[in-house]
DNA sequence: GAAATTGTATAACCTCAATATATACAATTA
DNA sequence: TAATTGTATATATTGAGGTTATACAATTTC
């Protein structure tokens, strides 16, 4: 698996790891049921602790990519595009609640809301 | 002037300053022109050191509430309600830029946005 | 002009959360 | 049973955020 990692890139290595991983099943190069380098070789791979691979991993486990098992090793998980739409749903709503409330503060409305959401993302979208 | 600050509220101190301070300006208990307590006098008073004081109307002056003279004071300015509505409008213009990126990435539409904010902030909208 | 008061600037300290690691343990495989 | 895999607990390390101390500069007050 081809995974790489900067020093200089400020994002911590577990997230590197985890978001590249994530990219791989998303794009389908890594495919349900696969099973993905153990932690400890991944880690020897990379020059790294293996806690920090589990890290990783655990950050793909808590997020539904893989499912881990003890003397198994780690495996990819099914349904990860649906799980994957409904984690950015929930996050894209906590921003847009954000957005109204401080709308409601400001006193600007949600029909501006609208107008900027517009303005903002290009009037080409699907 | 009455500032309350408590320190289980997790939120820091100078914080906690500046927001009340900006309260009472929006809501017209301070006024223009009218001159704060000198960061060490609200200092001494909430027994605490006046570098935090300080901090805080380093906020109120960035965010455009008061200015500050060495030697004479720090004051309400104008405009406070209009500038805060500016900057108001510059945080939600980044939460919605966000919520764009992110729906594009998961393939959500525009539309669904929309459908979304709507039902996130109730339809009793002014 | 001297003393008092006000804000400014720089640096130091403290704390806490995040990151990365080492080491011992448990389950499965070969 | 030896090797491999994941798990759990504890321990640095680091960096940012918050708070403070102290020395400096401008204005006011007398």
């Amino acid at each position: 698996m081809n995974i790489n990692i900067s020093n200089s890139s400020g994002e911590p290595i577990y997230l590197q790891i985890a978001n590249q991983i994530k990219t791989l099943i998303m794009e389908g190069k890594l495919k349900e049921g696969e099973m993905l380098p153990s932690m400890r070789v991944l880690a020897t791979e990379l020059r790294i602790s293996f806690m920090t691979t589990k890290r990783a991993y655990e950050e793909l486990e808590r997020d539904g990519f893989i499912e881990s098992y003890t003397g198994k090793g780690s495996f990819v998980k099914a349904q990860n595009l649906e799980i994957y739409r409904e984690e950015q749903l929930k996050h894209i709503e906590s921003l847009l609640t954000e957005a109204g409330d401080t709308a409601r503060k400001a006193g600007i409305t949600i029909k501006e809301l609208h107008e900027l959401l517009d303005l903002l993302n290009g009037g080409d979208q699907t």
